[in-house]
DNA sequence: CGCTCGTTTGACACGGATCAAGTCATGTGG
DNA sequence: CCACATGACTTGATCCGTGTCAAACGAGCG
């Protein structure tokens, strides 16, 4: 089947072929019948806003294909980004839970395809299923854990190259090895780079040449390959 | 009953006058029963290490009285304090939850009393209690809030004067009013406000400085008063 | 084609990190 | 009771990094 937007939509979570272990959607075909019963399958283009900051929330998002850009705004308008919502995550669970008004704002970075499930019916699906539960702290503390990480790399390291250095590395998990290096996707303009690690704009363009230039890495559009691991990870060890 | 270190040490949670809404001890007497089974009460001086970062949890640390700062270490030996745990929080949850290593290192900043809880048996006791598996999701969510507050503060406020006047405010939260101001105890040296909000020690104590000088504060030992709160949030707002 | 958006590069000023020196309070031992 | 050590705070001088402003280039797209 497909979805406007041209991504494929899967409406039938059983024979999903996105789902994978660690996924919320991961459960026993019990759990998964209680969840289809309440789900409501949705796909947005890139740029389309899930919620923003301080609405009351409505319910969860599980985040089936895609990514999301979760954000925080300040009153001069600027804004910074927390973390990219990788396929399998809930978005907006924090704020569903607690019935409090979102923390962040959660914009899709690409043509995304999600499951939409409504704040009551959320709450008593993970009441009444405790798979679902455990699900819920396990989102909650890899969220916890990555939003610690974000600190660290924002109070720790003192200049800008660190900063987009730690980024970088990070991101490098999410690639895969090929015979010039780690190669992976980074589909964030500089600006967003910048936003996420704390710096100008400038400042990353400058940052990014610098190691080119060192032949540590090379960029050619949004694909990143890291060529010299080890020189990088010597950069921040210092 | 007096324990060491001079703190009165409450033994009895039904009967303990430090309990109250939003403990994690504040559960039916059912459930506070099945924790009196397992809880390890103990007092530590100020400055005992709970646990260290890298550690494998042992479990869980409910804190009854006292403040507890969290902090995670850098490679060259700098650290940055996430936040000052207050009575009623459990420490070293997500940890606990996932088995996995300690973020971070939890050290008492004043005399205190905790219940120490087994990871296995606290496990168990939020399986079997709903009541307590509620509260873990309340603390996880209120850790991950409490992280996110601090990520806008270090990303999105460029100097050092909008960082420290951000964190007196969120101190005044914890104050109480009095004809002066608004007056509350801060039990940190200026090098440990330093590395709650990322900058140096000097210029921890070159701000406040600036700020008496205004008279938007007063400081006397370890004693805030916030003369001015329009004037401070004003800075901020800016 | 011309618009817009993202990137690149340069010049410059300023904030704050760092180094250094000195004060104050508290505690220790002779 | 005094000399000394220790730790926190204060203040000043210096310098590097990076934020800001400005200008120009390239790519994608209607």
């Amino acid at each position: 089947m497909l979805a406007p937007y041209g991504i494929e939509l899967s409406e039938n979570c059983k024979t999903c072929s996105w789902r994978a272990a660690g996924y919320f959607c991961d459960v026993s075909l019990v759990g998964l019948k209680s969840f289809e019963a309440v789900k409501q399958p949705g796909s947005f283009p890139a740029g389309a806003v899930l919620f923003v900051e301080d609405q009351t929330p409505r319910g969860v998002f599980l985040l089936c294909k895609g990514l999301v850009k979760l954000t925080m705004t300040s009153m001069d308008g600027k804004s910074i980004i927390l973390r990219i919502a990788e396929p399998g995550e809930l978005i907006g669970l924090d704020s569903s839970l607690s019935g409090k008004p979102h923390e962040l704002t959660a914009e899709t970075l690409e043509p995304s395809q999600v499951n939409f499930v409504r704040r009551d019916a959320f709450l008593q699906l993970i009441h009444e299923n405790r798979e679902f539960a455990v699900k819920v702290t396990e989102q909650l503390s890899r969220d916890y854990i990555a939003a610690c990480t974000q600190i660290r790399s924002l109070g720790l390291s003192r200049t800008a190259l660190e900063k987009t250095v730690r980024f970088l590395l990070e991101w490098a998990d999410k690639g895969h090895q090929t015979n010039h290096g780690i190669r992976f996707n980074l589909p964030l303009t500089h600006e967003e780079i910048a936003q996420t690690v704390g710096v100008a704009r400038e400042t990353v363009t400058r940052t990014l040449t610098q190691l080119k230039e060192r032949t540590l890495i090379t960029m050619k559009g949004p694909t990143v390959v890291i060529c010299n691991k080890p020189g990088l990870e010597a950069l921040v060890a210092a």
